[in-house]
DNA sequence: TGTACATCAGTGAACGCGCGTTCACTGATGTAC
DNA sequence: TGTACATCAGTGAACGCGCGTTCACTGATGTAC
């Protein structure tokens, strides 16, 4: 095991600047080496010991925002383990933004880079959402709230739901006094998507109520 | 009225070029002034006759942008203004899509400078955005659908529904090839948020279906 | 209509600077025997 | 346990290059009289 002289390893140190420097200017693809090493007090040849260019940082990057993210999400998913009959997604919400508010650079530049330069980037978040909306779908609490929707629906829009939740954390991480309104919000947004997917259901299956 | 030598004036020339190196490149903010000058086939001194810095020619970037998308929105709409008593959702949702797929430049640029570094792109954004919903807020078509709705609660809305509509026609436009799958599913989330919105209020107002 | 002047978008040359990248080197740690 | 060697993360110096920006200048057009 080599162990570098100071604190923690080049490579994670990089890592960190990448992620603190994106996190303050919003823009990974417009960062430079010299700029990343500076911030992570290295001399600039040091970044060719660990990455073979800028792309490849920020493939690691977007690899360290997703583990965490996905990391916090299903640590929430867990934490509500015991509610087994209370509707859980208020309480999902709640402790996913707050989440949120502790880590703002993993959703700050999650969110940012969702739609940048950099395609693996783009890829990767996009695939991180997948997962998160597979992770809900498995659990039951969720799961029973629409038995009858097809899986691949289901996911589809939980999909959806999620990149909206990303866009409102984002919010939610910069504008302190906003946060209970945006819990509001969001709130009211799950909600209108749950319902409308169950009133559809219920048209389709042939039961009443209009539009 | 002072005229340019070359075919258009200097200044919407630099505005095309970083228009068109944004599309390219997904990033405004990491564009050079001499690129961009490059680009606009001008010498770079030409820039400062304009702009005083990048961030200058952003907000100019933005506001084509907006003007474009607001437009080509109200003409989609009132195009449509024959079609009194049918669902105008559907066409809706389909020209601007259409319109998207025709003039890719500003959605894509729109949605990549969403999240994007400058605040004063992003802030424009917003507005367009809320523009937008107010716009078809105030049409009867649509705001018949869902009369007894708090303007602002619809309003809110139709936001969070044109900000996903946004997000989906840069997959519209760069995957042609699945254009027919994400139009349906474009629509498909038109319909949960209106329905959900709608099966909501029935169960505030006091009627029966469940969730 | 002609003339003198002001305005303004454009130019090429030049500046100093910081960038990405390469190089030869150091020194610490791990491995073989 | 000691010694020799390999590995590897780190460094400072140096390179050529393109950048943003300023300057003095040009030439076309608009305006006043």
């Amino acid at each position: 095991m080599t162990q570098a002289t100071n604190s923690s390893h080049g490579r994670q140190r990089l890592i960190d600047a990448a992620l603190n420097l994106s996190y303050q200017r919003r823009n990974f693809s417009s960062l430079g080496i010299r700029e990343i090493t500076r911030e992570a007090k290295l001399s600039a040849p040091a970044f060719y010991r660990h990455f073979t260019d800028l792309e490849d940082l920020g493939t690691a990057v977007i690899i360290e925002v997703e583990k965490a993210v996905i990391k916090a999400f299903t640590e929430v998913r867990l934490s509500t383990a015991g509610e087994d009959d209370l509707d859980i997604r208020p309480m999902l919400l709640k402790r996913f933004f707050d989440w949120a508010a502790d880590n703002p650079k993993h959703i700050i530049v999650g969110a940012s880079e969702a739609f940048g330069a950099l395609s693996r980037m783009r890829e990767g978040l996009k695939i991180t959402l997948r997962r998160i909306s597979e992770d809900i779908y498995g659990d039951p609490r969720i799961y029973s709230l629409l038995p009858a929707l097809p899986a691949e629906e289901m996911i589809e829009l939980l999909e959806v739901l999620a990149q909206n939740i990303l866009f409102m954390a984002v919010d939610y991480v910069e504008h302190p006094e906003q946060r209970d309104a945006l819990y509001a919000k969001a709130l009211r947004i799950v909600g209108v998507f749950f319902t409308g997917a169950h009133a559809i259901l219920a048209l389709q299956t042939g039961e009443s109520s209009s539009v």
